[in-house]
DNA sequence: AACGATATGGCACACGGTGCCATATAGCCA
DNA sequence: TGGCTATATGGCACCGTGTGCCATATCGTT
């Protein structure tokens, strides 16, 4: 999850990596340790012995070094969804797709499993502005996926907005079982997956039940 | 949709109402001429003649006041919610309560119909910082729309998770007919609510047919 | 070894947002 | 009516984010 482009060729290449990955690790540990609002980016650049101008050309603002790790993971993501093979159905691919993403940041990231990830993701959800920027940009992400479903469907996109309405049923259905699974403090992913599944059922279940009341018309 | 607490008793409090309207009035009419970000909070006092620090005492920061109506809006809805007979299913309150509200709206503000609405919906979504704010807020007011939806159906919200499902499947929904709606420029409250329709349908079609695959488990 | 491209640093500045205190105004009571 | 108190407003000074601009250092190439 750390170097997502590979080999960098270049030697100056692999220089800016490094300060690049040096500044967002400085951050997070700031962040982390005495909250968002309260690390302002000098100290951040402080740390890392870079000028206050470098950090912008690095970064466009705070918020991005703070999700910098969850923009990584949408990349992940994005990728696992292209690879799923043509035939499974696109709820089923995107159900797939962040199974095998999942299973793989766990199993990257052994010591605490998820334990950064749940502080992180509490942080972001107790920062306003954070918060704000993290819904931001999971639409951007619901963007993309749409129009990667679209293409395996061989649909086209703004014309049927079937792609448009998996997609985002996919990330209400993810929402809600991911708060939850935060609430609980869980640091499973095994737990995750059920809480995930739990959620599909309850889904399920709602959608036939008596509380759409018909306005769901079904064969 | 204007004066929300309906008549201020006080004289004072009429006053204070008055000035937060011309700020917000003020505020929506430079940002929509000349944007958002190009707005100062120095050119909005100057069009009311307040001071800078008395705009901060009225609004929590520039985003605030280009919510405004967007936030009155929400207001409307949570009432129109919880006025719904105890009967209806939660996802046809739901709807019921939104088709209310755009009607009363259309029909108070008879002149542009949604053209002003149309024309701040388009700047929010073109201006990052105001739609990472927006879709904060959504999220605050789905949160209370769950809040409604549980205590309706008689269940614990934290407990049972249908609550959270429905609401957030019901703003999936209006998301994706609204977005629909804006960009094919319409004007017409009646053209949203087909739209609207049609997405419900979609979503039935998607849920029950192969895009799902048995993801979602049926009767 | 010298040259050109690029990354970095160091300003100055605009703007958003807050704390603090002085002043003006509305409401109330004698 | 006159004065007292609460509250709304104004006017600073200040901090942090973010950007434009130019000088300088470093890398890569010939």
């Amino acid at each position: 999850m750390r170097d997502t482009a590979g080999t960098a060729t270049g030697l100056r290449e692999r220089k800016k990596e490094r300060t690049r990955e040096a500044l967002v690790a400085a951050a997070l540990e700031l962040f982390l340790r005495k909250g968002y609002d309260a690390t302002t980016i000098d100290e951040i650049v402080a740390a890392v012995e870079v000028s206050r101008r470098t950090f912008f050309r690095y970064f466009a603002g705070k918020e991005e070094v703070a999700l910098a790790r969850a923009i990584e993971f949408e990349a992940l993501f994005l990728d696992a969804l292209t690879a799923r093979p043509a035939a499974e159905a696109p709820l089923t691919a995107l159900r797939r797709a962040g199974a095998e993403v999942f299973a793989r940041v766990a199993d990257e990231e052994p010591d605490g499993a998820g334990q950064e990830f749940l502080r992180m993701r509490r942080m972001i959800e107790d920062t306003p502005v954070l918060l704000a920027a993290s819904l931001r940009n999971a639409m951007e992400l619901e963007r993309r996926m749409a129009a990667e479903v679209a293409r395996r469907e061989g649909v086209e996109p703004g014309d049927d907005r079937r792609p448009a309405l998996s997609v985002t049923l996919y990330h209400a259905v993810m929402r809600v079982a991911m708060e939850e699974w935060t609430e609980a403090g869980a640091l499973d992913i095994a737990d995750l997956a059920r809480t995930i599944d739990d959620a599909w059922q309850d889904m399920g279940a709602l959608l036939t039940g008596r509380w759409t009341a018909g306005e769901i018309p079904r064969p």
